[in-house]
DNA sequence: TGGCTATGTCATCGCCTGTTGACAAGCTTC
DNA sequence: GAAGCTTGTCAACAGGCGATGACATAGCCA
């Protein structure tokens, strides 16, 4: 007697591309260091060892994330109405989604040295650089890194309280004062 | 023949607040899962043991570090200037010192579950609570936690990418614009 | 001086991690 | 249908971690 266990079909483009999903929202979740190879594995269905093999360190597969997301989610939508997606986004946490993956994965390895050299590689080229130039104008450098930082900062500060601990009303209140800031960070 | 080591004198008072103010040091510099029980002792000069011996747990020990930094060092000097200088101490990095020390522990310590449950457990009424007194007037709950997600963000932006990366007249630029979006959040 | 307690050290345990090489099972092709 | 390359699994290793209990020694008190 035997068990009719649900193989995936072989595929080895698929099962990497499987694995990197995997991984990204791990990633974005959970701290470098705290994302194991073993977890990936598990969410994937599939031994450990095949990353190792598919990807070769942990660093690489980190690396390889972080070259799948292109971080120009940010700059989709409507520009003018940019602070007030934004400071949603940021209060009632819908930032878990994909729009804010770069940051996310920037903010949430700060702590490993490994991954932090990593980001610090990738980040000027591939999310310092395209923000600027979405934002264009006066001392776009400048507004990008104030900007990136408000963003990730406020979104650690939820992390870290488990949830705004706001009332519903400060809750409006936060993201009226939060998006003229951003919006105007946008505009120059 | 035999070396004459320089042994501190015997005192457990000292040596445990040496313990404290070593890990204090670490904490604020790396993260809680980066920050080894060897490490503290090597620089205290002491055995890894006497560390458990007398603080219990690591877990036991970053409270006592959280529970001894009260906090406050954000709250003092001048209150109208307090946007230029806090500007000043992101974008030159001044941060390192000892003002910012919750905020950076904080931070730090976000992608470790174990560290971010204790940090939840004091920030609330250790951090929050006497910034937001002392901040005072309208919406001064949702302004602490802008305030605070600013600092936290700028400064965990500059650290991933090394430092600012700006040339020096963007980092007067920055300043500049940091510093009255801070003195607003203070003001009301 | 002798002993006793506080203080600090040493060796070691168990656990978890990333990584590796040997092995098993599928699909393709002749 | 059998060889052969691809895809995936298994078991194990080396290294680092926090924690523990047995041992050594310094300083005080009688």
């Amino acid at each position: 007697m035997s068990f009719a266990v649900c193989h995936r079909p072989r595929n080895a483009a698929a099962t990497r591309s499987a694995i990197l999903d995997a991984a990204s929202k791990r990633f974005t979740a959970e701290s470098y260091d705290q994302v194991g190879m073993r977890d990936i594995a598990k969410d994937v269905g599939v031994d450990p060892a095949l990353i190792s093999r598919y990807f070769g360190s942990k660093e690489d597969l980190f690396r390889a994330v972080l070259d799948d997301c292109d971080g120009k989610d940010l700059m989709e939508g409507d520009r003018s109405t940019f602070g007030e997606r934004m400071a949603d986004d940021l209060v009632y946490g819908l930032a878990k989604d994909e729009d804010l993956a770069w940051l996310l994965i920037m903010l949430k390895s700060a702590g490993s040295p490994k991954a932090a050299e990593i980001v610090q590689q990738l980040s000027a080229e591939c999310f310092y650089k395209p923000l600027t130039e979405w934002l264009g104008g006066k001392d776009a450098p400048v507004r990008a890194r104030i900007l990136a930082g408000i963003l990730m900062g406020v979104a650690v500060g939820r992390d870290l309280s488990g949830g705004m601990k706001l009332s519903a009303e400060e809750c409006e209140r936060m993201t009226a004062r939060l998006a003229p800031m951003l919006q105007e960070l946008v505009d120059g």
